[in-house]
DNA sequence: AGCGCTACTGATAACGATTGTCAACTCCGA
DNA sequence: TCGGAGTTGACAATCGTTATCAGTAGCGCT
């Protein structure tokens, strides 16, 4: 497997520019910024494309999502595999990868002590960042 | 203040209507969905309306909002003003309240150390209930 | 290099949740 | 009871996202 995009079966110039600008991105961006960021780059992708694409990359544990209090969906590059949450600045996105087994294990523990099963957790920091709270 | 919605200056059957079946139901529901148990139960009450009550309500405090991975907003009335989370059936939508003070010192920590303000978090335990895994 | 299969692309339409509009209605103080 | 201002609700509009489907282009094969 030596395509760009896991999951897919051929790689295409639009795959590579989509991933290639996550790579260069550092925070949480909307498929529709990362559409409006490739076309004034000159790419020439299609805002469907970049859709699917997030879409398989995000299946494939390539990129994370989070959403914004208005419901609106975010992706980011993170590299390491290992599971981790976010500090995310409001204003500009910004994102600092954040580890808590303890947390990890509150929530797990919250869960089997309620019977509940197949536990999944969602924990995001959210806050304004020293250089939007300085602007 | 004696109004039934805090924020609204006028008590409307609607509104009682629709906190009246927030007060009977356990569980996370969505506007459509309280809607249509609303509509099914007799009442006459508008789905605009649905969603105005349950944005004063969540403005107020009254009731917790939580979205599904869909992005779907889901309401539900909590009865202490304590601050807590939620572990959450993403079959059923009950949700029992848990309270972690050891995180929130994890997640403000987390977020002073780098430098942010105005910090809040998101927090969220989902899994399949005890019930719902046995059906 | 050329061929052909089929995955992929992208303009457009469709979709679903939510919000805006505005005339009609009704709560509530006077 | 009266009147006006907060509310209501059917409908239209919005917005992010997904489905369609004919055309395009990777890539294995010869």
């Amino acid at each position: 497997m030596t395509s760009v995009v896991p999951g897919a079966t051929r790689n295409t110039r639009q795959r590579a520019q989509v991933l290639g600008l996550l790579e260069a991105t550092d925070g949480f961006r909307s498929a529709q910024q990362l559409h409006a960021s490739l076309r004034d780059g000159g790419a020439q992708v299609g805002l469907t494309t970049v859709y699917r694409t997030l879409q398989l990359l995000a299946d494939a544990g390539e990129v994370d999502q989070m959403r914004l209090p208005d419901g609106e969906q975010l992706y980011r590059r993170c590299g390491g595999s290992r599971h981790h949450h976010h500090l995310v600045c409001r204003e500009c996105g910004r994102a600092i990868e954040v580890e808590g087994p303890a947390v990890e294990r509150w929530a797990q523990a919250q869960a089997v002590a309620h019977g509940f099963v197949d536990v999944d957790h969602t924990i995001e920091i959210v806050g304004t960042c020293a250089d939007c709270a300085a602007r």
